[in-house]
DNA sequence: CACCAGGCAAGTA
DNA sequence: TACTTGCATGGT
C-alpha cells in the first residue's frame, strides 16, 4: 500500500476515535516521575490496579527519586502491592532510579532534555523497561514525539491489514511514525485512543470489534 | 469459576 | 534467533 494511503487510513482512523471518544488528556500522572513510575507499574497490568499503587506512594510523599531511592526493595514492594508482580516491579523502579541518578544527578528536567532517540536507547538498557514503557515515557513523560505501540495496537493494525501478522514493535511503530507526522499531541491521544477502543470494544473476547467505531474502515 | 489487564526478562534449544 | 515460562493483584 502507498505510504499516501497508509498516511490516509491512519488519519481516518484517528478522527473516528477522536470523534466518538473526544480528548483523553493522557498520561493519568501530575509530575513527569509519577508517569515514569507509572508506565512501568502498568506492565501488563490494569491501570485501576496501578492507581492504588501510585496512592500508597503518594499517601507517604514517596513520589520523588529521591525519596523513592531511601527505601529498602521489600518495603518499596510492600507499598505497590497492588499493582501487581510487585517483587519484579520493585527491583525495577530501583533500577530506573539508579539509571536516573547515574546518568542525570537524579534529575528529571536534565532526563527531559536528553534528545530523545539518545534517551530511548539509555532506557532500554535499564533491566525492566521495554520498548513499550521506554516509548511511554519519551512521549507522557519527557515530550518526545515517539509512538507507543501497545496489544492492542496490534490487533487493530492487524485486522486493518495494514500490518502482517508476524510484525514487530519497531516495524509498528515506523508504520505510524513515517505516515503522520510527529506532532506531540497527536501521538499522546492517538495512542490514548487506542487504549481507550481496547477498553471499550477491542478486548480478546470480541476481536470483531463489532459496533465499533472503526467498523467502517474494516475490510468486507 | 475462568479470563483478562496500557510487558518484560530470563531460560531453553 | 525463536519460543516458553514466571511474575501477581484485582475486576468482570
Amino acid at each position: 500500500m502507498p505510504k499516501k494511503d497508509i498516511t490516509m487510513r491512519l488519519l481516518s482512523i484517528y478522527n473516528a476515535l477522536y470523534r466518538a471518544y473526544g480528548p483523553q488528556h493522557w498520561w493519568p500522572g501530575e509530575t513527569p516521575f509519577e508517569v515514569m513510575v507509572g508506565a512501568v507499574l502498568t506492565q501488563n497490568t490494569a491501570w485501576s490496579n496501578v492507581e492504588k499503587a501510585i496512592a500508597n506512594l503518594k499517601k507517604h510523599r514517596l513520589l520523588t527519586p529521591s525519596r523513592m531511592s531511601s527505601l529498602t526493595l521489600g518495603r518499596l514492594a510492600t507499598l505497590i502491592r497492588p499493582s501487581g508482580y510487585y517483587n519484579v516491579k520493585a527491583k525495577h523502579l530501583q533500577n530506573l532510579l539508579v539509571f536516573i541518578q547515574d546518568h542525570y544527578r537524579g534529575s528529571i528536567k536534565k532526563l527531559c532534555a536528553e534528545d530523545g532517540a539518545v534517551l530511548r536507547q539509555k532506557l532500554l538498557n535499564v533491566s525492566g523497561i521495554g520498548e513499550e514503557t521506554a516509548d511511554s515515557i519519551l512521549l507522557y513523560a519527557a515530550g518526545k514525539p515517539f509512538f507507543v505501540v501497545d496489544a492492542y495496537t496490534r490487533r487493530i493494525l492487524s485486522r486493518h491489514g495494514l500490518i502482517t501478522q508476524d510484525a514487530d514493535y519497531l516495524q509498528m511503530q515506523r508504520l505510524f511514525m513515517e505516515a503522520i507526522p510527529a506532532d506531540l499531541l497527536l501521538y499522546n491521544e492517538y495512542h490514548a485512543l487506542i487504549v481507550k477502543l481496547g477498553k471499550e470494544l477491542c478486548r480478546k473476547s470480541r476481536p470483531l470489534c463489532s459496533g465499533c467505531p472503526l467498523e467502517r474502515f474494516l475490510p468486507v
